[in-house]
DNA sequence: CTGAAAGCGCTTACAG
DNA sequence: CTGAAAGCGCTTACAG
């Protein structure tokens, strides 16, 4: 392998003036750079990045912590998530805790071992909050609070379920029924993380539109079920629950589920013959392509993934960006603690007062057109603050819907 | 941050016995390891990776290009490819083009700069073969011809064209439609590659599977069409060729196309009343989740991505201890060409003669269950050579062929 | 503007 | 069994 050493012998200079070359940094004269570059070309020298990253103690790589990328909403969020970490010059590594059989564990460790710069927690755990708070390295949460000083960007499920309600009640829905996890999950999670609960949080913020919407259906008035569909991306499971739920309620007419769960209800239905909208709606959550596949055209509530994305990387960049100070690399910084710059501890700074729900008081929109826009330059205005961003979410017709 | 000397100063003894506790290896007396372990502890120490990566070379993480990740055949791809890097201890760095303005080589790129230690390439490249031959470090190739000693994997699409004609022709078909991407990308790519097309390859290995199907529909006199459909994973242009395909071809009683074309096919075919498969047969290529999703469950040509992922994997992890050998850290290694050992310069070994194409044997099975077993085991006994392996295709009838 | 030196944090021969 | 030393390949103050 030809390193820097060989370039500068080669051309006849030090290896400073061959790293000033390569980098394009400090002053070096014309015919300095002139033979290095020469020398350069001759060796075909590439530079390696590992020295670099040791040096910088960065790789300007992150983590996407997902249950796995075989599941249309993960695939939507992680692509969009690598294209946010792109354009910021990031690299994304995939982190499937279904592939790692310690969980999140192994990602985590990697965090530590400064492999990564950072990582966006979007699958299950249940550590403690403590577990999450004494990490110490960047970490942002997707749609779950993971503690205090732990960032959180989720979709506005609460107006998720109100779009829904509203949706289902000016429609003359009479029976909904909903599918979705194991309904105990609910609370043993919950039970982790009761400071959460009590700023109003929930572990699981997608169970929060499951809550809104039956909340309104009762003030309301209209009978609404729920059907278990075990765990989430198990195809098998949300098929049987589309059977299960024609065989158990013959007067249902109308069903909210994830995109793959309406899905497959709309195929079921095919089957038996409803007449889609007309005998039975179907609303799906999520608006991933697989809404776009199914026998029909599904009525979704569309989770902005593109807004998601950018508002978890810029979290993520300032953690990253903000831990900068700290353990710098180059000359001497082996001191201990006394560098606590006015960036104060980002690790364990108190979140919830910070927390800003952009989207709140908009107007429940029914449009085709995102709010990105919007939710993006929220997010950068209060980019240095910590705590829960909501982002909005939109009802988007299609032929389910009547 | 607290590294080895910190550790080392605390527990009275050398960075070396530290580091020899830390790795498990060499002797150590227990008391130095108790001492050692007892100031790790105390001081939350944890090893620096980035120095490990920095001296062996290594980053433990490979490369996986794909288009995007936000379709569902490149997602099921790098999903398996995931789950079999990571059972070799192997990280998956997500690399997709659509968010590099620069295709491929910004990957390439990272692959030089030893951030990567192999990729798996699995996008479209207009490159000519010398360039992907040149680049001297472990790539493998997934559905594509990249030039001679770079390894490919794909499916047996040939055998995938048999398998749809079989089915067709039997069920007494007479029109059969093909939706696709652009014919001219079939001759376009080609002509890079003339040596790979004299050894019957093509660029584009997918393609033969409509080359096949043609020719066995031609055999049996059925009639056929084709429709494009723009590029791939552009969801509008396989919802505008499914209405193109209708309104032109009112007597098509046969479909086939990926699984979104498929699926969206069955959509349109549902709004104008078709009776499927009764009036019209749809099949499906690929076998992802969509397939399953579709308003009606889809007869598929499955490809078997466990098998695959599997195969690139071996292959890449091959390739990876193959290289092993030349530019390794430690000690003093800084030759220049000497140390070329019985490994060969594997990146320009000829291909063309050692290609093991498995499965083309086989009976053209009609079986839900997989052949991963055999295409695996084959791909194992014959690691060590390069070229092409080829994996088999099952058709899996669904509900939308009679 | 250029070079010698120290350093990033860890590893591995190599003497004791 | 343990420690001092050299080294992984590159960077950045710091003298000239």
């Amino acid at each position: 392998m030809v390193g820097m050493r060989d370039v500068a012998r080669k051309a006849g200079v030090s290896v400073s003036t061959v790293s000033l070359v390569v980098n394009n940094a400090g002053y070096v004269s014309t015919d300095m750079r002139a033979k290095v570059e020469a020398a350069m070309r001759e060796l075909d020298y590439i530079p390696n990045e590992l020295a670099r990253n040791l040096y910088r103690d960065r790789t300007d790589t992150v983590g996407v912590i997902v249950p796995t990328i075989a599941h249309p909403f993960f695939a939507s969020l992680t692509s969009a998530l690598q294209h946010e970490f792109a354009e910021r010059g990031l690299k994304t590594l995939l982190c499937s805790t279904v592939d790692a059989d310690k969980g999140e564990a192994e990602y985590v460790d990697m965090l530590q071992r400064h492999m990564m710069d950072g990582i966006v927690m979007a699958a299950h755990t249940a550590h403690p909050a403590d577990y999450w708070t004494s990490i110490g390295r960047p970490i942002v949460a997707f749609d779950r609070y993971l503690g205090p000083g732990i960032p959180s960007v989720d979709s506005d499920h609460e107006q998720g379920g109100r779009l829904i309600a509203r949706q289902l009640i000016d429609s003359g829905a009479r029976h909904v029924v909903l599918i979705g996890g194991p309904r105990a999950q609910f609370h043993d999670l919950a039970a982790h993380v009761d400071d959460a609960v009590a700023d109003g949080n929930t572990t699981f913020p997608t169970v929060r539109y499951y809550l809104t919407l039956e909340h309104e259906l009762d003030a309301a008035g209209v009978r609404h079920d729920y059907v278990e569909a075990g765990e989430v991306s198990e195809f098998a499971g949300y098929a049987a629950a589309a059977r299960e739920l024609f065989d158990r309620f013959d007067d249902v007419d109308a069903v909210v589920s994830s995109d793959t769960g309406a899905a497959l209800c709309v195929q079921e239905a095919i089957r038996r013959g409803f007449s889609i909208p007309r005998d039975l709606q179907i609303i799906a959550y999520d608006g991933t392509y697989v809404a776009d596949a199914a026998g029909l055209r599904l009525s979704v509530i569309r989770q902005d993934f593109a807004a998601l994305a950018s508002v978890l990387a810029s979290r993520l960049s300032d953690c990253i960006a903000a831990g900068a100070g700290e353990g710098a690399a180059g000359g001497a910084s082996k001191s201990s603690a006394g560098a606590a710059g006015a960036a104060g501890d980002a690790g364990t700074a108190e979140a919830s007062d910070a927390a800003a729900v952009s989207g709140d008081g908009l107007a429940d929109g029914v449009a085709g057109d995102t709010a990105a826009g919007d939710a993006t330059d929220n997010a950068a205005a209060q980019s240095g603050g910590f705590g829960e961003t909501v982002v909005p979410v939109t009802f988007v017709p299609g032929e389910t819907t009547r």
